[in-house]
DNA sequence: GAATGCGAAGGCAGG
DNA sequence: CTTCGCATTC
């Protein structure tokens, strides 16, 4: 059979990688060297070549973006459609599995699915019902706490309690959080990868089905699998089943949830005999960029091991440039997008990536003031909005009246008369009689227990979801979405808001109905189209709302920015403290977890890769004075081009920067000092005398110096 | 019980 | 600089 449209076009170690046969295979794919491609062109020959019936073939990842991708190259490759093949996230396949075996997972039919903001609402209730004071035991730790055990597929019965107290108290917190959770008939995301990994484990036949189902497994971004994630797929690998994974340990940087990068470092001795093939030459980015990024990722002891390079020319320098503050940074920036755009680059092609989300509204205000479009990836997401969710909450309520995590966003929302004195009653007898709080709600005023208002309160709720229930019609699920809303009287509400906000959430409550009527069922064998739509809201969030728009310029995380690739990019607060990261600090581990980022960050740029600093920012509301990052020493200067301000741009407060030291020395310039050895300027201030300048030593790093005392040459 | 105002506390990355 | 919990007042 003719093979060409699968096998043209790749590289020989691409090749080896598609058309290896039998036995497990580990394909590390660098930054930029066709990794989805490898993983889309394997599935092609399993199908096409090998005869694998699709229905035999699952396609892990880790983003709903990359399953989306990955199923739409599949399809464009495909001569035959690619049948019932599974493609999807880890989570996205274990609530498939659950939804299927909901009975014997121990779960609910109508179980639902709770984001992070639900979990932490849950467990700050939990806390106070233990009676436990919040700032020894602190909502946000525990529920790291929990999240990091159910990652390393932990129970609260199957943990040490170290005869600690603190120890004792998190499990108890635990086993309550769960008890909460069973009550309520929610999972959050760990849950469900914990959950169905249980379900395979406590059901042999059912573990049987699906190995001998899914003959052929294959894992995307492998370095980013949990303890959990990886016993899941070692399970249904078995041991008969075909195992091929794709990643780079260079590139894991999900560690702070659960990553664990000795996955992938410890496959070869998990899968004896697997082999081990290397994707080391980069398609996407100029020789300066990449090896900037290569002397970057070098300094970190923990590898693998592999050497990027590319056919590509060495293209432009790295272009780095010392801002006076983060105001400074941010016009730098702009100003250089505006060239770019006059140079015909489009906005698409242009990205601003920066370590932690606060960052992005320097940017943004600069980009508003110059009226160039842009758009900002992760932030709050559609589905996380607070009106959405209380709108979704009414409907969760409605078609599940035993979910607690559902009830308590809507009993007071818009407030109607039910305050905390009647919804400590109604938790208390939840607790007691061990059943919903909705449940606890009806008997409690059915018992006469309450006072008169709070009852009437009560009852004005209860008809309120009852009547919507009775309300069951033949109507498009996104119908009914639209009655809730209005009768719950959350428009009215924000409608009368007086924070300014309130047009803004009622048109986010429009375009909830609006993403209801567009939304398409694609597991309607399991769900209702209600029931796949919250599903789909905890699940993704919304990740590609607003996508139509396409020509912006684009604003993320460097975390986010993974799997991507822009022509321009700028990555901006390479400061310490800001990237590294404060809180990684004094931890070797993260801290090479902080240098990998900047690895995935720069690895992103083709043509143009622009990374800036600022000598004073102003963070958390003080200034504060951060040393340039440590990465920026790790560049050789052969691969760096120190760059000063547009000339439009000036640099405010420090209108003499520019003079000083004018004739001898200049930014970017190399030196010589006596004792410190070699180095490039990064920065000046001051004149005369008292001038100073700012070097970057090869040795010993940065430095201020004055220069009549430096003796620079 | 709801609206307002104040002070303290917490702050990273994201599915 | 925000957000959240709390106290005060209506």
């Amino acid at each position: 059979m003719d093979v060409s449209h699968i096998l043209d076009r790749l590289n020989d170690p691409q090749r080896e990688a598609v058309t290896a046969s039998g036995g497990h295979h580990l394909v590390l794919a660098g930054a930029g060297s066709g990794k989805t491609r490898v993983l889309v062109h394997r599935i092609a020959w399993l199908i096409e070549v090998e005869q694998v019936p699709g229905w035999n073939i699952l396609a892990v990842t880790f983003t709903n973006k990359a399953a989306r991708e990955m199923r739409s190259r599949i399809d464009e490759l495909l001569t035959i459609p690619s049948g019932a093949m599974w493609v999807g996230t880890f989570h996205g396949l274990a609530h498939r599995l659950l939804r299927s075996h909901w009975k014997e997972a121990g779960l609910s039919q109508g179980f639902q699915i709770m984001d992070s903001d639900d979990q932490f609402r849950l467990i700050k209730r939990i806390l106070k019902s233990l009676d436990l004071d919040d700032s020894r035991w602190p909502p946000r730790q525990v529920q790291w706490f929990i999240n990091a055990q159910k990652d390393e597929g932990r129970r609260p019965k199957h943990i040490d309690d170290c005869d600690d107290f603190f120890q004792k108290q998190m499990i108890r917190i635990y086993q309550e959080y769960e008890d909460a959770c069973k009550r309520g008939g929610v999972v959050d995301f760990a849950e469900l990868l914990l959950r169905s990994h249980e379900l395979w484990l406590n059901n042999p036949e059912l573990l049987e089905h699906y190995r001998k189902r899914f003959s052929h497994i294959l894992v995307d971004e492998f370095q980013d699998s949990n303890s959990i994630q990886y016993a899941w797929i070692r399970l249904l690998v078995g041991t008969h089943n075909l195992l091929f994974v794709v990643g780079d340990d260079d590139q894991s940087i999900y560690g702070w949830r659960g990553a664990r990068v000795e996955n992938i470092l410890n496959f070869q001795s998990d899968y004896p005999g697997s082999s081990l093939i290397k994707l080391e030459q980069n398609y996407r980015s100029s020789g300066n960029i990449l090896k900037a990024a290569n002397s970057i990722i070098e300094h970190n002891p923990t590898r693998l091991g592999k050497n990027l390079w590319t056919e590509d020319g060495a293209g432009e320098p790295v272009h780095l440039y010392s801002a006076f503050n983060e105001v400074d940074e941010a016009r730098f920036v702009i100003g250089r997008i505006q060239e770019q755009i006059e140079q015909g680059k489009q906005r698409s092609e242009i990205a601003i990536l920066y370590r932690t989300s606060a960052q992005s509204r320097l940017f943004e205000e600069a980009l508003i003031q110059t009226s160039i479009p842009y758009r900002v990836y992760g932030g709050m997401r559609f589905f996380e909005r607070a009106e959405v969710k209380d709108a979704l909450a009414y409907v969760r309520l409605i078609n599940h009246q035993h979910d607690d995590v559902a009830f308590e966003r809507a009993v007071n929302q818009p407030p109607r008369g039910i305050g905390p004195r009647t919804l400590d009653a109604i938790r208390q007898h939840a607790r007691e009689f061990s059943c919903s709080m909705w449940q606890a709600s009806v008997e409690l005023k059915q018992g006469g227990d309450m006072q008169a208002r709070a009852a009437n309160a009560i009852q004005h709720f209860i008809d309120l979801i009852e009547d919507n229930r009775s309300a069951d019609d033949d109507l498009p699920f996104h119908e009914d979405i639209s009655r809730i809303i209005a009768i719950s009287g959350l428009r009215d509400h924000f409608q009368k808001s007086r924070d300014g906000k309130g047009q803004d959430r009622i048109e986010n409550l429009d375009e909830v109905i609006n993403a209801a009527r567009q939304f398409i069922n694609h597991e309607d064998e399991l769900l209702s189209d209600l029931d796949a739509f919250l599903a789909h809201a905890s699940l993704e969030a919304g990740e590609n709302q607003g996508q139509e728009y396409e020509e912006c310029v684009q604003l993320m995380t460097l975390h986010s920015a993974k799997g991507l690739e822009f022509p321009v990019v700028f990555i901006g607060g390479l400061e310490e403290g800001l990237f590294p990261h404060r809180m990684s600090a004094d931890d070797p581990e993260r801290l090479e977890e902080e240098r990998r980022l900047c690895y995935v960050g720069m690895t992103r740029a083709m043509q143009q890769l622009t990374l800036s600093h600022a000598e004073s920012r102003r963070l958390h509301g003080s200034e504060s004075y951060p040393l340039p990052s440590r990465y920026l020493r790790e560049i050789p200067h052969q691969y760096l081009l120190e760059v000063r301000s547009t000339p439009q741009i000036s640099r405010p407060y420090a209108p003499a920067a520019q003079s000083n030291s004018e004739g001898q020395f200049h930014l970017g310039q190399q030196v010589t000092h006596p004792k410190f050895g070699e180095g490039v300027i990064l920065n000046s201030e001051g004149e005369g005398s008292t001038a100073r300048v700012q070097v970057n030593f090869a040795d010993t790093g940065v430095k201020w110096l004055v220069v009549n005392y430096a003796n620079l040459s």
